[in-house]
DNA sequence: TGTCCACTGGAAGGGAGGGCTT
DNA sequence: AAGCCCTCCCTTCCAGTGGACA
């Protein structure tokens, strides 16, 4: 064989036997521990979907990394298992008034799919049969994607069970006329029936709801806790023993410390998780036999910096010029800056990079926006006669998030200028 | 107590871009 | 080809705001 970059690395043994992807947030384990008492409560609204009724709308609430998704996709998975196990012939006894081939799940994250037409689309395309078209990206007017979805989910006798994760993403981008529709669907279907559950990660979204649609809507509602460190301990251990049944590849204290340290960040699981994972992989990097709490440490910093990297190399270009304006006043001295001043020294930077600036209205959002991806620290702040402002500073290590944005390639003037006063002092010259 | 500053943030609307319909 | 729909990004306009100061 031609030698390659990656031949190296393939002759390499590989340090760990065990199947990583199961120490994944999106892997869903046979059993869910401390969310028995939810899965059961779930079941019991949704078994009513089996008999062919349209089970109560569900609203599901709780922080990031408490449950919420996993159970419901239990839920989902244990409908497939039941139509897999019973693919050939009906229920037969006591169970004959059940028929879970007419059920079907729709799974939309609206963190992704976050505009009504888009979530009317998908759910739509679900329901392809031999006559119907898919419904395009864009361009149908929405009246004609709500007809066809209508159209596709009644012909023929069904329960549809909905599914909208992230559901507060989708009405706080794109208001609730999505809801309005799905939640009164069924008056206008004749043989099939709709039902839906929205996963929220706030309790207080509701309250932006048109009065109708909520009541519709939270026809039941759970909370979902956050887990404690034992609790996050117990789920752990069972993936560790799952992921590498016959290996003693983790202390005690290891997965201790990953439980310890999500159960600070408001008991986060997803966290947990991608803590142990990503510290496996770095042992395994080292060519170590044993996960230890070094690792975990590592992981925690590595996947912080991941973090600051993903969000600053994913923003639009002016939301770049603005944090690079930020920034560069911070290395200046400049501790904490008003809008007028980040403003100010965001048009000095596209003056240098050759581009035409924004509006300040836009730069203001475009700072909420750096506030709420947890870039910069923004607060609202009165200096009584001097006006009443942002008080703005950057929550990320300077040179490092510089040395990323200055990476794109569109801002590459912008290089030159590592301090205004440099730029003042080339206007001088 | 009223004034004033430097904005904040909501509302409305323009226009570009992607895509469908007639 | 012209007309239409939807989304996204942006501008313009403007009422509202908190608190120092006269």
């Amino acid at each position: 064989m031609e030698p390659n970059i990656f031949t190296t690395y393939m002759h390499s043994k590989k340090v760990f036997k065990g199947n990583k992807d199961i120490l994944r947030p999106s892997y869903i384990p046979e059993q869910l521990p401390h969310r028995e008492e939810y899965i059961n409560e779930l079941a019991s609204i949704m078994v009513t979907a089996l008999r062919g009724n349209r089970p109560s709308n569900v609203l599901i609430f709780g922080k990031t990394g408490t449950g919420k998704t996993a159970v419901v996709r239990y839920l989902e998975r244990e409908v497939e298992r039941l139509k897999r196990e019973n693919a050939d012939s009906q229920f037969q006894g006591e169970f004959q008034e059940f028929n879970v081939h007419r059920v079907n799940y729709v799974y939309i994250n609206c963190e992704v799919v976050d505009t009504h037409y888009g979530v009317m689309k998908n759910i739509g395309n679900k329901f392809m049969s031999e006559w119907s078209e898919q419904i395009p990206f864009t361009g149908w007017p929405m009246e004609k994607v709500y007809e066809s979805l209508k159209e596709r989910i009644d012909e023929e006798p069904r329960v549809v069970v909905i599914i909208l994760d992230e559901l507060d993403k989708l009405v706080s981008k794109s208001g609730d006329t999505v809801l309005y529709h799905l939640s009164k669907i069924n008056s206008e279907l004749k043989q099939s029936k709709v039902s839906l559950i929205g996963i929220s990660n706030h309790l207080k979204f509701t309250e932006f709801l048109d009065p109708r649609v909520r009541s519709r809507l939270g026809e039941e509602k759970l909370i979902f806790p956050p887990y404690n460190a034992e609790q996050l301990k117990d789920i752990l251990t069972e993936r560790v023993n799952k992921a590498f049944e016959a290996e003693n590849i983790m202390d005690d204290d290891v997965i201790a410390l990953c439980a310890a340290l999500a159960a600070q960040e408001h008991g986060d699981a997803r966290r947990a998780l991608d803590l142990l994972r990503v510290a496996t992989e770095i042992a395994e990097r080292e060519h170590c036999e044993h996960v230890d709490t070094n690792h975990v440490y590592k992981a925690k910093n590595k996947i912080e910096q991941d973090c600051v990297r993903e969000a600053v190399i994913t923003l639009p270009t002016h939301s770049k010029l603005t944090m690079y304006a930020i920034l560069l006043s911070r290395t200046n001295g400049h501790n904490k800056l008003t809008t007028g001043e980040v403003y100010a020294g965001y048009k000095e930077v596209c003056t240098v990079s050759g581009m035409d600036p924004l509006t300040q209205r836009r730069i203001t959002d475009i700072i909420s926006e750096l506030d709420m991806l947890g870039l910069v620290n923004a607060r609202v702040k009165s200096f009584g006669r001097r006006g009443r402002t942002k008080e703005i500073q950057p929550s990320v290590p300077e040179v490092d998030t510089i040395s990323i944005i200055e990476q794109d390639e569109t801002i590459i003037p912008v290089k030159k200028l590592r301090t205004f006063e440099d730029h003042q002092q080339m206007k001088l010259m």
